[in-house]
DNA sequence: CACATAATAT
DNA sequence: AATATTATGT
């Protein structure tokens, strides 16, 4: 499906490359601190003075056209979206809505916000440098997508959790586990929010019974027996020895990673291919452990792409 | 600050 | 309905 839209992609990554060569270099600019209206002229015409706009603001206005561009143009994209220049750091679902905002919360939001004036020249540079340099702080700014947590997804996630105990995980080893590119750890943290609300309501739900319609995701992976409550008590995750060390977690790339793939995946809980561990390719293995002690590799992954 | 939880927003 | 975000407390 892809080969044909990989073309025209290409195409438009070409243009967009073009049109970037006929932007103006930064020496040709007005300087952010500069007001493009003189004192004079905008007193003159009753012009009130536009508050300073730093790097940041910048930087967030563009990554709000380009992802509603994006979003205009290839709504479903998939993992052969390669990159866009340098702000493109979106592999998640998108799910619809993008606003650009340019002003409604002005000199409020602004003013409360750290407005870091800039003394010395040096640290001018180091300003510009750090906020310049797309996306480590693009990656916060940017708006991510709503994620959709596929079967294959939450599988990862149930993983995870089993073998690190209900009891003890915390989001960000979750998703540092997980090793899902792009995934926050905002995003585990909600859904292990969920997730313990359902083992909850499954539990003391006299334990089993038909799982609600609204369970349809968590039921489609049956939790694992280390999660489940043994009937009240007992509570210690006594078991789940963890057989494996607690692997140096130095060998996971996890998400900063510039794979600069904007993959999007149909949204949509298309199937329930329920296969366990069905990634075999040969990528950077990066390792987990399964609910039977077993090592098990989990490639780097991107949301909807497994 | 990272986390848990509840409440609320989108 | 599913996720995100926010508020509050630890």
């Amino acid at each position: 499906m892809s080969d044909y839209e990989g073309h025209v992609r290409d195409g438009d990554e070409e243009r967009v490359f073009e049109w970037e060569l006929g932007l103006p270099s930064a020496d040709d600019l007005t300087p952010l601190s500069q007001p493009l209206i003189s004192p004079e002229l905008a007193s003159a015409f009753n012009i009130s003075p536009e508050r300073c706009r730093s790097m940041i603001d910048v930087n967030r206005a563009s990554h709000n056209t380009l992802s509603s561009l994006r979003i205009q143009t290839e709504p479903f994209s998939s993992n052969n979206f390669k990159s866009l220049p340098s702000f493109t750091r979106d592999p998640l679902v998108v799910q619809g809505d993008d606003e650009l905002d340019p002003e409604n919360s002005t000199e409020e939001g602004l003013g409360s916000r750290k407005v870091r004036r800039i003394e010395s020249t040096e640290e001018a540079d180091s300003a510009l440098r750090t906020e310049n340099s797309s996306y480590d702080h693009s990656a916060r700014t940017l708006k991510r997508p709503r994620l959709v947590w596929t079967p294959q997804l939450h599988k990862r996630f149930v993983d995870v959790v089993a073998h690190l105990g209900i009891k003890n995980v915390v989001p960000k080893t979750i998703m540092q586990l997980m090793n899902v590119d792009g995934l926050t750890r905002e995003n585990v943290a909600s859904h292990l929010q969920k997730y313990r609300l359902y083992l909850k309501r499954m539990q003391d739900l006299s334990n089993n019974d038909a799982p609600s319609s609204s369970d349809l995701l968590f039921a489609s992976t049956p939790v694992p027996p280390s999660l489940q409550e043994s009937s009240g008590h007992g509570h210690g995750n006594g078991h789940m020895p963890l057989p494996m060390p607690a692997p140096p977690v130095m060998h996971m790339p996890i998400v900063g990673v510039a794979h600069g793939h904007g993959n999007v995946g149909v949204a949509a809980y298309n199937g329930f291919e329920s296969h366990p561990y069905s990634m075999f390719r040969d990528q950077q293995q990066d390792w987990s452990i399964n609910k039977f002690g077993a090592i098990v590799s989990y490639p780097h992954v991107t949301p909807n792409d497994n």
